[in-house]
DNA sequence: TCACTAATCAATAAATAAATTGAATAGTTG
DNA sequence: CAACTATTCAATTTATTTATTGATTAGTGA
């Protein structure tokens, strides 16, 4: 084969898998993947995507390679075929914020409506968590923590978190996290927390970001 | 803002930044950057676009702040918005090459049809470079080798390699290399050196990645 | 086996992207 | 300032992508 034939190929090849992911839905939905295995109606749901307009995004990241199907039961999960799957979302994600001054500026907009602090960074929550300062809350739906999450996290899903606060220390520095640095779940109850008096802060990444760099994480599951 | 509509906007911005990367010329482009500046001539012919076309892939790029422009005398000269593109470029590349069967195959058929072994990877250079069992040449153009290359490589440019092999010592062993993984120099070099009786071989990646690593690398300019 | 359910497919309309051509522009140099 | 040069722009044609609608399929469980 001929140098410029081979590299034509190459790079088509290369641009099929980078343009599966360059759309707006597929991207959220990768994000979402991150997570673990999902239903289609459950991405539908999240996504607030028809589930024909869900299924047919789901195909192209098949097509792709960049998902994985398992039936069970009556359902059909997806799941990321990889960990290379998630460090290009990722590297993706923090390009963008760098160089796209309006998605930089919609992350930043958005921490300060809550009034919040900066978010702290993984780093400063592992030592923080070292010099056992700190009580970690995971508030995303149980099943996600049940998959997977921070050592020593305790799980209190944000919509159960007004009920629950009696199982919050008072004196304590709490940090909430939840899915990355795009999912609001940590927002909000930040945003609880605050106006009840706690010490509260979001972590500003999410729990597979955590579990990509290698800091201290387990499972519900054997 | 509410939660649907801070999402979708967001995803929206970080998809135009993908977006921008994904089609074959850009990313073609991109890879080529990796080396440092070009002018918009240099980049079509390295490519074999079109000015007008060059110029048109060069637009998107710049609007998607993943390259920078700098005048010198009459030519305009591009270059990458800075580490984070490449970064996300070479996620992006490995990911195609694992997933996409295609991409592999490809990538496979070019290095067997050089009859070379498997390429040595940089952690294997490395450890040839610190017992000096080696000698590494550059055989890009010479104003890539000057603007940075790994230590102690000698620059012979591709095209002079013919001429110029009694400065290459018989017993050694060569490890060539080039722009990256899709660059063909090095190929080209090891094939003619393995013709003449040396034991050559081509190192996989290039010397951006080997930069991006920290490895050792060096510049002729102050 | 038959009804049921989750998911996919097919067809369409609307929107967006790519390469080509030729004209226009902004700087530079004599 | 005028000629020149590298690059960009504008207009066009062709191809690709997206969301929607409604029909279809594959598998489950009564």
């Amino acid at each position: 084969m001929e140098k410029r034939e081979f590299k034509n190929k190459m790079y088509t090849e290369l641009a099929k898998v980078t343009k599966a992911m360059g759309n707006s839905r597929r991207m959220e939905i990768i994000d979402l993947l991150a997570q673990g295995p999902f239903s289609v109606e459950k991405i539908a749901e999240q996504t607030g995507l028809s589930i024909a307009n869900t299924s047919q995004h789901l195909q192209v990241l098949k097509a792709a390679r960049l998902v994985e199907i398992s039936r069970k039961g009556n359902f059909i999960f997806y799941f990321l075929a990889g960990e290379r799957v998630f460090n290009a979302w990722r590297a993706l994600r923090d390009l963008g914020f760098a160089q796209n001054a309006e998605a930089g500026k919609l992350l930043e907009d958005f921490y300060k409506a809550g009034e919040q602090p900066d978010p702290v960074s993984m780093e400063d929550l592992q030592r923080k968590i070292s010099k056992k300062e700190v009580v970690v809350i995971d508030v995303r739906p149980r099943e996600e923590y049940e998959r997977g999450h921070i050592k020593n996290a305790v799980s209190i899903p944000v919509h159960e978190l007004a009920k629950r606060l009696k199982e919050i220390p008072e004196k304590a520095e709490i940090i909430a996290y939840c899915r990355g640095p795009l999912c609001v779940y940590a927002d909000e109850a930040v945003q609880l927390l605050r106006k009840k008096g706690y010490n509260a802060n979001r972590l500003r990444e999410g729990y597979p970001d955590w579990k990509s760099m290698g800091f201290p994480a387990e499972s519900s599951y054997k």
